[in-house]
DNA sequence: ATTGTATATCGTCGTTTTACGATTAATAGG
DNA sequence: CCTATTAATCGTAAAACGACGATATACAAT
């Protein structure tokens, strides 16, 4: 990490928001991505396997995807059997809009 | 641009809406375009310079931040003598902070 | 005209992202 | 046990990003 970047972390407590708000920005900043959320957002939740069937994408990409929201707290996956079973963190989400919409 | 990228962009309205809704988040998917757009609330509008002061990062880093957001329509910038002013495009951020309560 | 100041742009370098196909791992069902 | 299915991971290539210093540009003031 560059001096920078950790200046940019340390600051004061309002720095550590904006990090943390780009963090779920740059998560949603590809619209891949925004199409799956607004999916789960219409479907509560579901397997990996639909999420490939609606983006015109490989299936290694749309689970990099994947990876990316829930690496970002935005979606949670649990394991069923053979399938993955998706869902929003409503948590996440929740924060999300909410600083969005003091910003 | 590959086909996917294309199919992305062209399908239906949503589908609009979810790349211009994660282009504007993109822009905003680093914290120190986050804190830019801070100040710029804060303050409404400042020149450049300023800009440059509150962030630990080199003149022409600062710029290319700029442009991002200004690319993004968040940032308007207007010269004024030798400085360049900026402020908000409020209406970028009220569409950015609609679709986002929306999510 | 010259000098100084403010900002944008250029060139570069290392890192990250995005995409894909191929492979692996895990599980269900015959 | 084998086989098929599902999803994650690996390896890779092209592009984009983020940072910087150096340079160019534009304007103010002397």
């Amino acid at each position: 990490m560059t001096q920078a970047e950790t200046f940019m972390k340390q600051d004061s407590e309002s720095l550590l928001d904006a990090h943390a708000f780009a963090g779920v920005c740059k998560a949603l900043g590809h619209p891949a991505r925004i199409r799956i959320v607004e999916h789960l957002k219409a479907i509560d939740r579901c397997i990996c396997g639909e999420i490939v069937q609606i983006l015109p994408l490989a299936q290694s990409t749309v689970s990099q995807h994947l990876k990316v929201l829930k690496n970002a707290g935005l979606v949670k996956g649990e394991v069923e059997g053979p399938c993955t079973c998706y869902c929003l963190d409503r948590e996440t989400l929740e924060r999300f809009k909410k600083t969005a919409g003091s910003i």
